[in-house]
Order: C-alpha cells, then structure tokens, then sequence
RNA sequence: GUGGCCUUAGCUCAACCGGCAGAGCAUUGGAUUGUGGAUCCAAAGGUUAUGGGUUCGACCCCCAUAGGCCACCCCA
C-alpha cells in the first residue's frame, strides 16, 4: 500500500522536538506576562481579503505566498490561512471594539502561520510564530520596550548573541518623497542595474536598498537614505526610541537597508538577527509600526507596533550553536531526561498486568510521574527498557506482596531495598525531589 | 516562481566496470522458570523515492515526476 507523508514544507515535531517547541511557548508565555502582554487566539484562516488588503497586493507575501482555500461551497468568499498574525489581531481589534479599553493593548499568541513558498533549512510552509503586539499607543517609549522584550526572549530561550538591527521607513507625510528622490537617483543609474534590479525599481523602489547583489554594493552606498529624508515627526520618533533603548542600555544597529516587506509598517522597522551564522536564513525574527493598519481595515486611526518571532529559526541557531559546545544543554531535546518518569513499575510476573497498572495508577494519584510495563516480558527486559527511558526507580512487584512489600530499585544508583507499599508515594517523592532540583540547577 | 546538487531498512551508511541488495545503531524475541544500564544468539525490517526507457541483465545509464538541500526571489 502506499504510504502518506507530511506535505511539502511541513513536518512532524516528533516528541523531542515537540517538547521543545513547548518549551519555547512556555518561556514566550511567562516572559509576556510580566511585562503584561495578555493572550490572543485568533483563527489561523480569515478572509482573503483581511491580508490582501492590510498586507498590501503587491507584496510578495499576498501575490505569491498566500496559501488560500478553496472552500467546498461557492458562498462567494475567499478564504486563505493566516501568513502573520498582525492583519489578523488588527481585524480582532476593530471588530471587538478594542479601542474602548484601556490603551495600549497589549496582546500575544503563539502559532503556526503559512506561506506557500519554496521550502528550505529554516523555511516551512507551516513555520511557528511567537508574536507581540501593541496596539494604541504612538510610542517611542513602547517600541523601545517591545524590542527590549524580543531581545529578552532570545536570551531566556538560549539563543546567545541575538542583536536587533532599526531603521524608520518614514510614513505617509515623507515616504513619497523619498521614493521619489529614491526611483530618481536609480534613474541615473538604470543602465548599471541588473535586469532584477530594474524590474524591483518600478515595483518595489525600497527594495533595492537591501539587493545582496554584489553589482549593487556600489550605487547602493551612495543612493539617498531615507533616515535623511524624514520628516519632523518621524525623525524626532525614531531620535525619542534610540534615546529609550539607550536609557535601557538595550544595544542596537542603524540599518538604513532595512525594509519590511508588508506594506503596512511606518517608522520603526526592526530585525533580529545573530551575528556571523552561515546560510540565508539570518532573519530570526521581524517587526515594526504600523500606525495605518487599523484604519485599512477598517477602524479608527490608531497606532501599533508588534513583531513576530521565528521559533523554527530559533530551533535552528540553537543547534547550530550546540555544535561547538559539548555542554549537551540542548541535547536533552532529543527527548530523555525531561520527560523520563520518577518510576516504571515492573512484576516479576509476566502476566501480572493488573498489579502494575494499579500501583503505578496509585503512583500517579499521589502526583507521580509513573508508568507501567504492561508488557509481557520477563523482568529483566522490563528493568532493561525501565532503564533506557530515563526512569529514575524501578518498583519492582513480587513475592514480597504477600507481605505488603516491593523491592524499590533506584536504577541511577544500582541499589534496591524493601519498602511497605503503603510507603511507596512518600518514599519516591523523597528520592525524586532531590534529583529534579538537582538537574534544574546545572542547567 | 528560476537554477544547481541529492534520494539504498526507522536512523547513519556500504554494494568493483551494469551481474542474485549488506552492515552498524534502533526495534522485537531468546540465552538452566526474580534484576537493567557497552555480554552473546537470532528475527523482523527494502517493489533501491515513484513512473517510464535502454539492456540478456539496472541501486548503477537515460527521461519524467515527487521530496530534501543549496543559491536566487523573499522572509520567519
């Protein structure tokens, strides 16, 4: 028969690596709820045109990354999964009135979100976001503090070295101008650009600003740069938010390069990265304002800022940063010691399957990480397989019962003695506290 | 969406010039009928990614497709 596999550019978090991704989530959760982010869950799909119209048409993420559905009745909607989840928070916001509670709202969800391009290391179909959002407030102080938190993240999580790279894109009031100085300058030099290059210069002018291409190194140093270009209000923001992070003694890098591809980022775009790592894949995560994307979709005028964070990227700078040190801190994703239980509870006999899933279910009432063998092997096998899971006891079932006892084997020590079953819960919990503080401390 | 490299057991990899597809690890079972963590023995596991073609004969050569990786595009 022919057998099934995970679509293109998906794949399965087995439990190692599903464990991990919790873990992520876990430490994201707790990190936003000091600093009073509260969670959102909004769908993974909307409307097409929730995207289309707050991302912006002519962006690659809408023309050719949306990953739309195709709905089994024509009802005349267009639906497609959720490529970020700003456009999608933004319309929650509009729709449920967020604007009468107190501002700024604060908000952060966890999730997978969908872009159909071209797979690659690092780059999935369906990748997992860590997302903040902070929507009604003009700022510069809360840009300062969402990139101090996105900074914070990386350092809980692990990931050693993570910089943050600032630009302002301008907005509205000083943006076209800008493009305008921007295309005129290109102008001059078209016959120098490469075909690709001149093609972004009718359709995305800023673009050019970041092209990797070694031809364009040249011209692009000298092209007009848009933090020269700012208007008052946009130059005094991005001065006021450089002023903040510096009072936090937050360190970042002027990028004046640094373009995001939604359409609806104004001012403050950031980016972060780790410094020297191989391959494509640099972005680890991405954000910034988007003081118009409210009103695009329909609500009052309002600002926000937010970014998105790539655990699927962290993933990977985590392995890549495990390769040189053998401290193996990471190593315990590969799925061992964390989720090894206190006790596997084995018998003697084979066919006694009864006693081992009720004492390792009483095991459990008394809060106990505790599985049963419920095999039919012989005890050692049992022992064997008690061992390789990681289990810290073995609750050995067998004569002894007669005389209300077990054998309790501490499988990491190699000793074993008598112990009343009524004694076993307080017995286990005095054996396996003093290990878990053990292992919590040296990691 | 464009170009390049790759695909043999669950994993990591062998198989000469085209001549009957193998190993280690992992899994399962056994080794004088109650004791594991580097003992020994054995089993199971493959339409060599899929579909065609060339050939007496294809893991090996050719074509197509799928998937992975790399570089673009772009981004997390």
């Amino acid at each position: 028969m022919r057998t099934f596999r995970a679509p293109r550019g998906t794949r399965d978090l087995l439990p190692g690596e599903a464990a991990r991704f919790l873990r992520f989530a876990e430490i994201a959760r707790g990190l936003t709820d000091r600093y009073g982010y509260r969670p959102i869950e909004t769908p993974l799909f909307e409307q097409a045109a929730v995207f289309e119209r707050g991302i912006g048409e002519v962006t690659d993420v809408v023309e050719k990354e949306l990953f739309r559905i195709v709905p089994r009745t024509e009802d005349g909607e267009s639906w497609a999964l959720r490529p970020e989840p700003t456009a999608g928070i933004a319309r929650a916001y509009v729709q449920h009135g967020l604007r009468t509670w107190p501002q700024p709202v604060r908000l952060t969800t966890t999730g997978p979100m969908f872009r159909y391009d071209r797979p690659q290391a690092g780059r999935y179909r369906q990748f997992w976001q860590f997302d903040v959002e902070a929507i009604g407030d003009a700022g510069p102080a809360i840009d300062a503090e969402i990139i101090e938190l996105g900074l914070r993240f990386y350092a809980e999580v692990g990931v050693k070295g993570a910089e943050v790279l600032l630009n302002s894109i301008g907005d509205p009031a000083c943006r076209p101008a800008y493009l305008d100085a921007l295309v005129a300058y290109y102008r001059d030099h078209a016959a120098s650009l490469p075909p690709t290059e001149r093609d972004r210069l009718e359709r995305n002018p800023l673009r050019l600003l970041d092209s990797k291409d070694p031809a364009m190194a040249a011209i692009n140093a000298a092209a007009p740069r848009i933090v020269d270009h700012l208007c008052q209000a946009c130059a005094e923001h991005l001065a006021g938010l450089r002023a903040h992070l510096d009072a936090l003694g937050v360190g970042y890098r002027l990028e004046p390069g640094l373009v995001r591809g939604l359409d609806y980022y104004t001012r403050t775009a950031i980016e972060f990265y780790v410094a020297g790592r191989e391959g494509q894949q640099q972005a680890l995560g991405g954000g910034g304002r988007y003081d118009g994307l409210i009103e695009l979709l329909g609500g009052q005028p309002t600002p926000g800022i937010g970014f998105g964070l790539g655990l699927d990227r962290v993933a990977l700078v985590l392995d890549e940063q495990a390769e040189g040190d053998p401290s193996g801190a990471e190593a315990d994703a590969a799925g061992g010691p964390p989720d090894a239980p206190d006790a596997v509870v084995v018998s003697a006999d084979p066919a006694d399957t009864v006693g081992r899933l009720r004492t390792a279910t009483e095991l459990r009432a008394a809060g106990l990480r505790a599985r049963a063998d419920l095999g039919h092997r012989k005890l050692g096998r049992q022992l064997e397989s008690a061992g390789r899971d990681g289990a810290h006891f073995a609750v050995i079932l067998g004569d002894e019962l007669t005389d209300g006892q077990v054998q309790l084997r501490d499988l990491k020590a190699g000793s074993q003695r008598l112990v009343g079953v009524a004694d076993l819960p307080r017995e286990l919990k005095r054996g396996t506290s003093q290990h878990r503080h053990g292992t919590r401390d040296s990691s």
